[in-house]
DNA sequence: GGGCTTTGTTACCGTTGGGTAACCGGGTTG
DNA sequence: CAACCCGGTTACCCAACGGTAACAAAGCCC
């Protein structure tokens, strides 16, 4: 039952993401953390000085973890269309794989409040401007493209939400596929000379 | 200062609203709500039987205006391309002009609780319904066309927020004619025979 | 094995906030 | 003018919860 702090600390980060991905930031508290953990309060405050710092930290370590996933993935994809569809698998693979994750930083307590809300923000902003760079028309930035990306953005996050909510079908391949390219032709309808 | 129940009531909603949206459902109290419409405590409970049933009357009542007001208008589309162009139009029309109930809606409180969750759903749903009839291949739906259906939806949440983040540029128009146009040619691109 | 550190626990404090009981006062109605 | 209803207030209860102080015990090091 006695373990050092750095896997103390590891474990009740773990647990804490599942509990927050069920009851949300305001329903879940401290004690409800703590005794995922098989543990007492105190116990969690020798590692976290409060509930938002703990939060915080989740968030944090969330975002990093999605970002680097989707960076690896696109880093050596071969052209933009490529690029779109291995972000969105990306993306996709890692709701699959971690899905608390993905409904504590994207759930729902995080968008209201101003210091949680900053850090999705952040998230978001920056899978927004890597496919922003790809919405262009003759080789120049499309008239808001940032405003396009953050929408495809959050296409994503409502695609998730749908295809977790029913039953994780069809599998993620398909799910990829099909909401990659709802937003390729949707970036490349943009286009001018297409109308 | 004294005023009949109905007036009362009304005037309830309204600040209510106005006080979710600045603060979210847990942070705020029914204090704060009763102090917004400049009167105490108990007037509140005599309105309503509790904290969750105001917020569910708040979200059912905003969620029947946005829906009314996105059918008024789409009634008389002229083909699916203006039903598309219309309906985003009326959206973006009813972010602008009744900014607070759309973030109680879709803020974010909404979307954890299971209670809330539903009513929210429900709107996203007859929406969507709507749109999943647009997408159709050789005149049958297309695949998972509700799940692209969802996935427009959510887009337009997103569009909302970071429309109403970024001081509203551009005016409404450009803005429901550009994310029209993204899911137009999301939507089309569908189509196997497009590529 | 004695003593220090590190990891837990029990028991508590103070505040916040949902919800209520009891009381107040003015305007209409006989 | 008395009775009454209706819309309001003050003052309170109680549970939940964030956070902490004080204490216990396991393990390690010499």
């Amino acid at each position: 039952m006695r373990l050092p702090a750095a896997e103390r600390k590891a474990q009740l980060i773990e647990k804490a993401i599942t509990v927050f991905a069920a009851q949300g930031f305001y329903s879940t508290s401290m004690n409800d953390v703590a005794e995922a953990a098989g543990v007492t309060k105190p116990v969690l405050y020798q590692h976290f000085s409060s509930k938002r710092e703990l939060y915080v930290e989740l968030l944090t370590e969330i975002g990093s973890q999605l970002r680097e996933t989707i960076a690896k993935s696109t880093a050596d994809a071969d052209g933009p269309r490529q690029q779109i569809e291995m972000g969105f698998r990306a993306y996709f693979d890692y709701v699959a794989d971690h899905t608390d994750a993905f409904k504590v930083l994207f759930g729902a307590g995080s968008r209201r409040d101003p210091e949680f809300s900053s850090l999705t923000r952040a998230v978001e902003g920056s899978i927004a401007e890597a496919i922003a760079e790809l919405i262009v028309v003759d080789g120049k930035p499309a008239e808001h493209s940032m405003l396009l990306a953050h929408t495809i953005v959050g296409m994503t996050e409502a695609a998730s939400r749908y295809w977790l909510q029913h039953d994780r079908a069809p599998d993620v391949g398909e799910l990829a596929e099909a909401v990659a390219q709802l937003a390729w032709f949707g970036m490349r309808g943009i286009e001018p000379s297409d109308r």
